[in-house]
RNA sequence: GUGCCCAUAGUUUAGCGGCAAAACUCCGCUCUGUGGCAGCGGCGUCACGGGUUCGACUCCCGUUGGGCACCCCA
């Protein structure tokens, strides 16, 4: 801990920021675009707790898996561990089942946003605690359209924040029948090869042969090239369910490629995985997929199931790094500028008295000058300015200026509603 | 967890083994009855700890944090 003579400077931790309130207008902006993208495809909203129990996260994201084995915020309890949530999926899974949400017309759409929390090295994307918004379908059919809904959905939203260039990158790792046969055949296939794998490939080998396909080590990607290729081997039901999606994709007209080393790592993942980028920027600003065997696995009926999270503190670099123009601007309120302490001591009844006619001011309590208030007025670009001071205190008036013109008008203050009014005008 | 780069004011940056600078921002004053301009002033133990040295913001080591890459992922 830093130490500056008797006071201890605490900072934020690794990986943890603030947002700045210079920088809540656009997430405002971000949630407001994301309710209503939500609200068109009709998604609704859930929130979950940020803490759940870690076996949640053990039993479905995988227990195995990075995420879950050296990344998760854990908190000791008498009753067990618990875990910052790392991803929101498994939660909403776990509230579907608790709360009997299968109950609902279906299929169920929800969505969500909230801070997630996972243990790394923070770099370009990557957060410690970052922010995700999540869309999920579960229905009682397997149905290729909810995995188009999840994807027009997300290139929608982020379509609204001005973000260009698009691609989804898509692929299908089969379901629980024709993916162990695919990893057979990946693992004969690289088993001969073995001393020209990097030390994670000779590793992958065992634990989750698939991630071969995605290795970014020069070594090991030209071996791919010839590797057996996962539509090729996937089960007719797979392969209809994969097409089908496509033609939705195209009608949709939505930016996608055929990704064949897409894997990802998340253990309940089965068909459709897909991730989305834009261009020139290298880290996938979303990604999702299909999840048909999650509820049933943490004990539910078989509900099959889609979804999608991007990465909303991604979203935010992106525009910053694209300088992308949101034109997003607090907005300008009316100065309260007063003069003189009877002023002052009638000012924050009177402020009130505005508050109730829904006349939105932003007062200067704290300065004495006029020079000073009116200053600020300027900089905060009010476009008027009431102009409140001793003698108008005892008249029961106020001055009303307008800052582009300089032209002033005193107004009675019973009329003061109507005077604004009119000089917005 | 591993590797490379970095750390000076709120921000962006200069700087040197011997007095800490500039621009912008912020606060105050010139200016208790009228803003935009201008002028003046204020806001820093140079991230933290240790070492080398007569002397360290400067050189060395460690820690913490930041940036980037790997792993993995949003």
């Amino acid at each position: 801990m830093p130490r500056i003579s008797k006071k201890i400077i605490f900072k934020s931790l690794k990986g943890m920021h603030d947002i700045l309130p210079a920088n809540q207008v656009l997430w405002d902006k971000m949630r407001q675009n994301l309710r209503e993208v939500a609200g068109f495809y009709n998604f609704l909203r859930i929130d979950m707790p940020l803490l759940e129990d870690a076996q949640l996260f053990e039993k479905s994201t995988g227990q195995d898996t990075d995420i879950v084995e050296k990344q998760m915020f854990v908190v000791k309890s008498s009753r067990g561990d618990m875990a910052l949530r790392p991803e929101g999926t498994p939660s909403v899974a776990r509230a579907y089942l608790q709360h009997g949400l299968s109950h609902l017309a279906q299929p169920v759409k929800l969505y969500y946003e909230g801070p997630m929390f996972r243990r790394e090295q923070p770099q370009a994307g990557r957060l410690r605690q970052f922010h995700q918004a999540g869309f999920e379908i579960v229905s009682s059919a397997d149905d290729p359209v909810y995995d188009a809904q999840v994807m027009v959905a997300c290139v929608r939203f982020i379509e609204s924040l001005k973000i260009k260039d698009l691609s989804i990158r898509i692929n299908s790792i089969g379901c629980k029948v024709c993916r162990p046969s695919y990893r057979k055949k990946l693992v004969d296939y690289y088993k001969p090869l073995t001393k020209s794998l990097c030390d994670d490939c000779t590793r992958r080998l065992r634990t989750n042969p698939l991630r071969l396909l995605d290795c970014k080590n020069d070594n090991c990607q030209p071996l791919r090239g010839s590797a057996p290729i996962m539509l090729d081997s996937i089960c007719a039901n797979c392969s209809k369910h994969f097409k089908t999606l496509l033609e939705y994709v195209e009608d949709l007209k939505l930016p996608y490629a055929l990704d064949h080393h897409l894997v990802r790592g998340l253990d309940y993942y089965t068909k459709t995985v897909f991730e989305i980028f834009t261009e020139g920027i290298d880290f996938a600003l979303g990604g999702g997929g299909r999840y048909d065997y999650l509820i049933e696995m943490l004990g539910g009926r078989h509900s099959p199931a889609v979804g999608a999270a991007l990465g909303l503190d991604r979203l935010v670099e992106v525009i910053r790094l694209k300088d992308v123009n949101l034109r997003v601007k607090p907005k300008t309120k009316i100065a309260f500028v007063h003069v003189g302490n009877l002023a002052k001591q009638k000012s924050l009844a009177l402020i009130e008295e505005l508050r109730e006619a829904k006349i939105d001011v932003i007062d200067f309590l704290g300065k004495e000058s006029l020079n000073a208030q009116l200053s600020m007025a300027n900089k905060l670009g009010a476009p008027l300015s009431l102009i409140f001071g001793q003698k108008e205190a005892l008249e029961e008036d106020i001055i009303i200026r307008d800052m582009k013109t300089g032209s002033q008008e005193t107004v009675p203050l019973k009329r003061i509603v109507k005077g604004i009014k009119r000089k917005l005008k």
